[in-house]
DNA sequence: ATACACCCCGAACATATGTTCAATAGAACA
DNA sequence: TGTTCTATTGAACATATGTTCGGGGTGTAT
């Protein structure tokens, strides 16, 4: 996310915050210092590619920041992330992390519990949770979470001229290529880390 | 307040929460069985007049119940960890971090923020939250927030034969004794780390 | 160089949406 | 009965708002 981004999001948090509804686009681009309308629709529209902001097409101020706790059954922990198949299955659900508030953007949104080395370099270890926000769009230098072949991972999404490439962080790794002949989807963005160290504090 | 303006209050709390907008006027008519704007726009007027609705005039979907829950503060984010000295004063804080319920029994607990690669091995990157939970003792081994000499710093803790030690997680930093000549207190020790966005990810 | 993602402008367009107003219906009351 | 008040209606109005289009700019990667 760029510099500008964070900003846009960050007005219309404020916006939200301070109105109690979200701010139409004219009023984005007064607050922001910029000119046209279909600059900040522009925005909106990368921003909702990247899975961060929710909007209803043609619906005044539908920009959804904030509402609505479910219940306070929390976010699911989801599997060891290279354990594989079948995320999402009830099965694999480990428990419940409570912090549902503290990502507003986030519906549908889970932990991962991270496995391996491989993301060390990005300061991403073993027994780290992982909040991945599902989208069905990454671009290229975002870290995400995919399935390959039926495997899932945490990597960085590359693609250039010569292909589409997950990147570990780690010297000790190579670089996957996707090819067409794989199967590949993209589980969605790594927007957030956490890390339990002292045990004593059990959430599950 | 009357049967009509009750369910219409509900009607409102329910779309919002559905679709994290507030209705537009036709909207409202539409799920009131009610056939005419003005209708309802009457309705909202009574209801504004009451007290129990906010809206701005001429403003599309800027229905706002008027919420008295005070907000949950969450736990307070507090200055740069390198920065030093007064910790815990009031304008250090740089925000808040609502997972209040998240750490139950953490009395006392707040965050910092890491700024420096010194913990870089453990994976602790600048930009990055840890959570400190404020106790007088730790022992060797452990990762805690310490005054030292009127600095603040997150290292690990170790003590020897030869002394008390805070050792980075970094070749690039030696580790610092503790004599006795030295100011030393313990902070707290480090329960959690919460990584945001794209946050601290620039690696050396 | 080319390609691409991001950022910006200004104008025009279509419609979603709040607002106003005259008219009607019903209830309450003398 | 009539009067008065409130609730409702349907139409028309004004504008707030999302969208589209063509154009241009910058920086980065290839």
């Amino acid at each position: 996310m760029t510099n500008k981004q964070e900003r846009l999001l960050q007005f219309i948090l404020d916006f939200h915050k301070d109105n109690g509804y979200s701010p139409s686009i004219r009023e984005i681009a007064k607050g922001m210092g910029v000119s046209s309308p279909s600059t900040v629709k522009a925005m909106l529209d990368r921003l909702e590619a990247q899975g961060v902001l929710n909007r209803s097409s043609g619906v005044a101020r539908s920009l959804a920041p904030v509402t609505s706790e479910e219940e306070d059954l929390g976010i699911p922990v989801i599997g060891r992330i290279v354990a594989g198949t079948p995320v999402m299955a009830e099965e694999n659900i480990e428990g419940y992390i409570p912090v549902k508030e503290f990502l507003k953007n986030s519906n549908g949104g889970f932990f991962l519990i991270v496995d391996g080395y491989s993301m060390k370099d990005k300061g991403i270890l073993p027994g780290d949770y992982v909040f991945i926000q599902p989208c069905k769009e990454i671009s290229s230098g975002q870290i995400g979470a995919f399935r390959l072949n039926g495997e899932v991972t945490l990597k960085t999404f590359k693609k250039t001229n010569e292909g589409v490439f997950l990147l570990p962080a780690n010297d000790d790794f190579e670089p996957i290529p996707v090819t067409e002949d794989d199967t590949f989807e993209v589980i969605g963005r790594y927007v957030m880390l956490l890390r339990l160290r002292e045990q004593g504090y059990k959430f599950m």
